[in-house]
DNA sequence: CAGAAATGACAACACCGTTGACATCAGTGT
DNA sequence: ACACTGATGTCAACGGTGTTGTCATTTCTG
């Protein structure tokens, strides 16, 4: 009877009734999400430090000790947060037109990725070397090898550059992520050092940091990011064309 | 009176009179480069969680209250620590040979950044989105923009193309750095995902993961940084004949 | 309707960064 | 030689963290 019951209300989900009351099962993964959600708008309103247990089920009005009946510890709701942070990047992807290069599909994940990582530096910052395993990683990879083998190269050298293009995508949004989540005071810091400290050394000793020192400051990170990822995708094409 | 024995022992200082002991605030550096040291070996021991004011103090044989009198707080140790870290990577530069090629010491430079963030991943984990403002770091800024100088790039395009070697590096030796201080346990469910999970997932929905399944597993770090740092030179080179 | 499962609130543990109070010792000026 | 000032060290404490266990209460189920 109760294996009835509970293969009837599944039935009846993916029939998608709203009157009857969510199982268990469900209700918990609901607040799971509402924890994840709640995570992004806490560590965004409060700092990389401001995530924790406690805050984040003051957050939920709640306990913080009713989290560890959602997830195991703070480490698993990390992953879910990332895992919506993949979800979030591919949905910001959208839809790939047929007869787009790869070239453009690959400008085009860079660009999402890029556009997250802005929105959510906090979050960027605590979860960016994570695998997380989940069903949106796994949606990502096949679209950025799907593409890479549209270049022609071979798989071994595809695979190559699809961690080429990954790596270098994810470490340079983690070190911009990184930089917005520091302390506005040190933010501020650096971001005046190169006229606060490097315009005043020694002219015969550094000639060339103060023959550029004009432009140093003026460098935007967006500017930076996208010519690496221009130097990356010119290399695949390159590569593409020897083979 | 007070001011010229001061005076004295500085200058003795200076001749490397021995047999003296040390002024008082030359005793501060020196404890303060101890706390330095042993924030390397503790941290690459005990990994990033491992590094507490308490243990250091542990480490150095004394009271963690005593740390508040050589650093403000543990911000300014890490500042310290990362300066050092700054230092070993100009140290592994070493000398540059007048007749070597700018592209050379670009490669010169990614190399011992790489070295060093394999020798102590927990450091630069802690570290890598610091501003030091120290004199190690301004003669690193100093060697990079000449070397970009070098290539006959207009300064404007000079200073973008030295940030994004800069970041691209640090961008990519922080990942690798961050992925070599997860949890051992962590860390080996990372590297199986593509074995555990990638290779089970259903070859209709997704045949490029399918059909590079047998490649994704066997990309060392360190292949992947060389294959991007050499794309950000090519990018560097084009640029420079464009000029 | 009784029993089992889920939920929630609370206290507690060990650890963290940091601060303040106090004792001790070394070096200096008179 | 002595008093004194400043550096050094020890200890306890504060508020915060992740995490666990206990216990009452609610909710669902057989």
């Amino acid at each position: 009877m109760a294996k009835n019951t509970a293969t009837a209300s599944r039935a009846q989900r993916s029939t998608g009734d709203a009157t009857r009351q969510p199982t268990r099962r469900e209700r918990r993964t609901l607040r799971q999400e509402a924890a994840v959600n709640a995570a992004f708008t806490l560590a965004e309103r409060e700092g990389v430090a401001g995530l924790t247990m406690r805050r984040l089920g003051q957050e939920l009005n709640v306990d913080a000790a009713v989290l560890y009946r959602l997830f195991r510890d703070k480490d698993e709701l990390l992953l879910a947060v990332c895992e919506r942070t993949i979800e979030t990047i591919v949905t910001e992807v959208g839809e790939v037109p047929g007869d787009e290069s790869w070239q453009d599909t690959l400008r085009r994940i860079a660009e999402a990725t890029w556009q997250v990582q802005t929105r959510f530096p906090a979050i960027t910052t605590l979860t960016f070397a994570r695998t997380t395993g989940g069903p949106f990683e796994a949606r990502l990879v096949e679209l950025q090898l799907a593409t890479l083998a549209r270049s022609g190269l071979a798989p071994d050298q595809a695979v190559l550059y699809y961690r080429t293009f990954v790596d270098t995508s994810l470490g340079l949004c983690a070190h911009s992520a990184a930089l917005s989540s520091l302390d506005p005071e040190v933010q501020e810091k650096d971001a005046t050092a190169w006229t606060r400290i490097y315009a005043h050394l020694p002219a015969d000793e550094y000639p060339a940091t103060r023959a550029h020192i004009d432009h140093l400051g003026s460098v935007s990170r967006k500017l930076l990011y996208d010519t690496t990822m221009e130097a990356v995708i010119s290399a695949i094409e390159r590569a593409a064309a020897a083979a």
